[in-house]
DNA sequence: CGAATCATGTAATGGGTTACATGATTCA
DNA sequence: TGAATCATGTAACCCATTACATGATTCG
């Protein structure tokens, strides 16, 4: 039972095993449609960390015999301890938003204008895709999905148009000094 | 001149060396004051990355003859190059959000429910706070500052107020599916 | 003048990203 | 039945995080 610090990643996937035992592509496929749309696992990433949880005793694995010799993983009272530890120990961490189209915008006087304007409207273009997208799922996982697991939708959508409003604001002349008085 | 695939952290270094030469203690103060708002490096990362940009000829080092012997980075033309044709590409990556707040919101179905009124205070009055922060940053940079960096700055400004209302909301019940509708 | 903080690095570990590979299904 | 996609991994490299260390300033 070999002890590690236990990352973000971590507690995804222990979280997400709490649903149901899963292979990795399972782990995958619930990360994808959910917390995926907004923290990105690449594949590898769920195929490593379950061995690294098994080896601290957070998970067990049972292989299939015969066939593809799928890896089916199911999370162990030690996981969910760690899990439950987790979640009521106090969250001080700061939020990182990495957008590369806002690290553009920051050395914008870099730029040239055609460029700054094709990317101002990519952007506001990507945001109101994303926003659409996530109120799309809603509509169809209302029923499926838990309160927390809505609110965190929720709080994409209205993220995802802020995003798009600012972009479109951008756009129309109305971010600047000028006007961050009137509210 | 080695080559090899710049990353975010590469933009940043050379983004923040076309204002002036600067030494990676200067790189860290920049950078802290600025993008390290939403997206942390640490100070590691801001010896090393110059390291890297100046083996692939990005930019150059001058190291003083006495004293502390510091490194001072100044940016080459191949590295503005380099950023300039960053800036004109387009930026189809997704933004990443990475909040342990709202992954453990996510998984609220699993916590006590005390734990879960802890973190919404703790969320709403962290993100109210980095709001206050980044006014008054505003209103003190605000003739310093080009409207690029003052634009980044107001992103920020929406984008936490558009959080500590959600924790807010959520606090108060109005969170929730049965009032998607209203808009 | 001692403590705290500022300033400037280096080293080690490990997690994340990318690339490589290939066996199963599905579908036209 | 061939192509495309789904599914399931492995390997290597590199960046990021953490920890270690220590010389200069500042300030009470």
């Amino acid at each position: 039972v070999a002890q590690r610090t236990l990352t973000a990643t971590s507690f995804v996937v222990l979280g997400m095993l709490t649903y149901a035992p899963a292979t990795s592509y399972q782990l995958k496929r619930r990360v994808a449609s959910t917390i995926g749309n907004f923290w990105a696992f690449n594949h590898s990433q769920l195929y490593d960390e379950p061995s690294r949880l098994t080896a601290a005793g957070l998970v067990t694995v049972r292989r299939e015999e015969g066939g593809r010799r799928r890896r089916t993983y199911t999370i162990s009272d030690d996981g969910r301890a760690a899990l439950a530890a987790w979640l009521a120990e106090p969250a001080f961490h700061q939020t990182e938003v990495r957008d590369l189209g806002l690290l553009k915008l920051f050395f914008g006087s870099l730029a040239c204008p055609a460029d700054l304007a094709t990317l101002a409207h990519d952007q506001r273009q990507a945001h109101r895709d994303r926003a659409d997208g996530y109120e799309a799922q809603r509509a169809r996982v209302a029923g499926a999905a838990d309160d927390f697991q809505l609110a965190t939708l929720e709080l994409g959508i209205r993220y995802e148009r802020t995003v798009e409003k600012f972009w479109d604001d951008w756009l129309n002349g109305r971010v600047g000094v000028g006007l961050a008085e009137d509210r």
